[in-house]
DNA sequence: CGTAGGGTTGACAGCTTTCAAGAAGTGTGG
DNA sequence: CCACACTTCTTGAAAGCTGTCAACCCTACG
């Protein structure tokens, strides 16, 4: 069950040149000065922030970063790439849970009990930084700021699960969709990445699991978006045409006859 | 838009005699030591704890703890009773993200963003411990392990989003809800309380909202559950007649044909 | 070059949504 | 204590949408 193939740990790939995406170059490791400027924290750097050491890992394309189920060891920021997190049913169905991309901290789930509830997956050629539990304690003493660094990450995750539920909360599939194409331009555009042009880094079944439809539909609802000149769709290439159109459409949730009162 | 008319303060009714059920009794405030009480950290628990005070805030039914949309100035520490966490839609839709009982912090979503993005309501009376915002580091340094106390909160949080979604998932109507009941059973039973019998706090519509289906298709499907044999309905008291059956039945995501090989 | 996986489109059955109406429960005021 | 109004819950019927199965095209990769 547990086959450790996927990766040949932080020493293992660090040639295949994806040096000008990679701010990190081929350094094995990143200060916590790196971590918050994924985050998006630039006024916490500081020299104490340098000197806050974390180890990288870098990860191909399909590789593991988190087995469902392992014991909970570490949490890890991401530096660049795409990953997706998912959590297994009972019947074998593969629930994705979400997509982690720069600055979002993958594992927090698993703080609580002690074991990782939710698998993560890289969709891309991906880096990592480690905060190994038991360095968490000796990090902290180094640099308070950095628990509430990841009580805000915490936040942040939940309420992008929040929105989550929201975009499956939509009674019908071409405004989950367009929900879900909304909320990924919005990430990109934070990280100062175009907020109108996305390519999608996962298949069309995650992005149904994700929105709890059949990844039939999600082909067909982009259609449909595309057929509304709404966005323009190429393979995963997904251009937003009409951003106030799709911002209007997706503005229905179920079919409120009273909500017009 | 910001009545404050649902709620006299802390000083207000406490005289409604809920006073069985409220172990805090008739205070006004509570240590830091009860909060791990109601969490379940008891191994926490010592004089620090004990000298960190809080001060308390009563709700009676259909009170409102959080404006949707207020200045983030506080988490709150459900000691008693419970809530639902909403969210309006643009359209108007009520979203029920999610219920609160004793030992769930409220709130957390918004401390990244500095407001409120998902709004509170007490379904019964009452009562939770108010942690202000501008109090926050000074508990944390009296309390080291307070601030590790939220993130685990926020992990539990996180968790508990996950199997919402993963509810929310499952395309039959009488999975979701299955899935639903044997989680508001189990949240119970980790408080000491019955995992076969549940007072639902919350109306059909609440429970369709957070599950993404109709009321109506919600009564549907408890009387589907209670002809099958595995649970017994009666208005908001529910029974589970038969665990292991309907532990069985909710293990259906979706027609997975090819899930049986 | 062949296979495997991903994506698109079509057809039909099935389920849910919606609309509607009535029953049951709750709360208020006389 | 009762009556009235209001909300909640239940059940029915029809329409609509999605899930499922199936076929086909395309790309990537060995």
């Amino acid at each position: 069950m547990l086959v450790h193939a996927e990766c040949g740990c932080a020493s293992g790939h660090a040639e295949p040149g994806a040096a000008v995406a990679d701010p990190i170059g081929l350094r094995a490791q990143c200060s916590a000065s790196d971590l918050l400027r994924w985050i998006g924290l630039i006024g916490e750097i500081g020299p104490a922030t340098d000197a806050l050491l974390f180890p990288m890992r870098r990860l191909r394309t399909a590789a593991t970063l988190i087995h469902e189920g392992s014991a909970f060891e570490s949490l890890y920021l991401v530096g660049s790439g795409t990953f997706k997190c998912i959590q297994t049913e009972g019947d074998g169905y593969e629930q994705v849970q979400g997509f982690a991309i720069r600055g979002d901290v993958i594992g927090l789930d698993g703080l609580s009990e002690g074991r990782c509830d939710t698998g993560a997956i890289a969709l891309e050629d991906s880096t990592v930084a480690i905060v190994a539990l038991r360095d968490l304690d000796d990090a902290i003493r180094a640099v308070p700021a950095f628990e509430r660094l990841l009580l805000r990450a915490a936040s942040r995750e939940l309420r992008r699960k929040n929105m989550t539920l929201q975009a499956m909360a939509a009674v019908g599939a071409e405004v989950r969709v367009a929900r879900f194409l909304l909320q990924m331009t919005a990430r990109q555009a934070e990280l100062g990445f175009s907020g109108r042009r996305i390519r999608l880094r996962m298949s069309r079944r995650d992005i149904g699991s994700h929105l709890g439809i059949a990844h039939e539909t999600v082909s067909r609802s982009l259609t449909t978006l595309a057929e509304l000149q709404l966005i323009k769709v190429e393979y995963r290439e997904v251009e937003i045409i009409d951003p106030d159109g799709l911002h209007a459409f997706q503005q229905v949730t179920r079919n409120t006859a009273d909500a017009l009162s």
